[in-house]
DNA sequence: AAAGCAGCTTTTGTCGATAAAAATTCTGTT
DNA sequence: AACAGAATTTTTATCGACAAAAGCTGCTTT
């Protein structure tokens, strides 16, 4: 999705679907929230019509929903949501993973070391201000877990992926935004198991790789709705 | 998608998606051909701005591109770009299958008995109309596969398999009109297939149900561009 | 006090006109 | 004849005004 890249070739319809986009997943708008377009216009300057235009190319992305004649809202976010994302994230994921494992070559092997290196680094010396940190790391992040598929050759694999990992994004922004951010992203375990990932894709390890990808995904929910009772309040 | 489900209180923008989505889907507008608006407002009677709107929601299901300041197109249909939607229905499809079979009540068996039916009724009957057949073909065959994977639990499997089927129904629809749909639908085997997929899910034999639904797949690929030299040129 | 209804306000959705960009045609030069 | 560049046409994208629907408010009735 490329936040924040807003060319001056881009039609309005496009900025705005990038900024709605934006205000969506760093919680701006929160879940349940009306786009009031009128509101809208003022804040972003773009006006009405591109703006309806824009958010209507985010219902199918899942960030926004429309009902007729009752205007646009935010997708609601939820626990059992958060897990629809994983359940759906961990087939797609794993036969990306799979076959980019069987079909990647030494220039992708270096895009997979040198992304996990980036992550490893951020997660090390995140910053202590959760805005900073949830979009940093969001950048790396998704930066690494793309490498790793990218070699899949299957532009819709990646597209669904894609699509999923920023609905995602809502949840780790929830999480981030909640206490020292550093505590989240510092666990140890959280830094081995990205090591890890990395390490068996590249040995060439589709099973295991596939099982720590798993694990990866199945436990994320744990840790946005763990201890954070007040996160699950606030959705 | 619900095709030709039009009500009153639908916006001028949901009809448009609609009708839009059709075009496509129905092969009256082709592969690369531009999106012009003027003509499409005659044609519909819809206007520029919810026009426009409507298509811009049908993006992210991948039938329309938007070029900046170059408007739409319809997304492009290729031998390779089939074999991807198939690739990708599949884990997706196997995952959604797994998670049905492990979880359907006996109303959901009783949803598959029916709907497969109904879908053997039509092969053996299917009227010699293309047009006909093919939308015919794609409500029957469309509620099979749906009625299969309906007890996943997963909204968002359900959702991009949607989207999947969608897809495909274009180059369904391309088969179906060369030559005489009979001889595509009463095929022995592709019958065959369908009752024996259905009958190893109710049965609760996953793995099984799953082999017979890759297969499934991946030989459609081949059943659309095997003997149609013309369909492949005329993309 | 609750329910129902009329009138008002707010908000959404749509239209027609216009500005901006791209595509096309024309023209003059080498 | 080929090409570059200006002028024209076509098409896309956007704005501002308006119609239509939904949401509110407060009154009346029971």
């Amino acid at each position: 999705m490329d936040l924040g890249a807003e060319r001056a070739s881009d039609t309005q319809a496009a900025i705005a679907a990038e900024r709605v986009s934006a205000m969506i997943l760093s919680g701006e708008l929160r879940s349940g929230d009306r786009l009031n377009i009128r509101d809208l216009v003022k804040q972003t300057g773009i006006g009405a019509t591109p703006l309806r235009e824009g958010i209507s190319r985010l219902i199918a992305r899942g960030l926004v929903n429309a009902l007729d004649h009752r205007g646009f809202r935010v997708t609601e976010t939820s626990p059992a949501d958060l897990e629809d994302i994983m359940r759906a994230r961990l087939p797609l994921e794993s036969e990306a993973l799979r076959l980019s494992i069987e079909r990647g070559d030494d220039v992708w092997e270096a895009h997979v070391v040198s992304t996990l290196h980036r992550l490893v680094n951020f997660m090390n010396w995140a910053p202590q201000d959760p805005r900073e940190a949830a979009f940093g790391f969001d950048a790396v992040h998704k930066g690494f877990h793309t490498a790793l598929i990218s070699a899949c050759g299957s532009q819709r694999m990646l597209a669904f992926l894609d699509v999923l990992y920023d609905q995602g994004f809502r949840y780790r922004h929830l999480m981030l935004t909640h206490g020292d951010p550093r505590r989240h992203l510092q666990g140890a375990q959280r830094i081995e198991e990205h090591k890890q990932l990395g390490e068996l894709a590249i040995r060439r390890k589709p099973k295991q790789a596939i099982d720590a990808l798993r694990h990866h995904l199945l436990t994320f929910s744990d840790d946005v709705f763990k201890d954070n009772a007040e996160a699950r309040s606030q959705d």
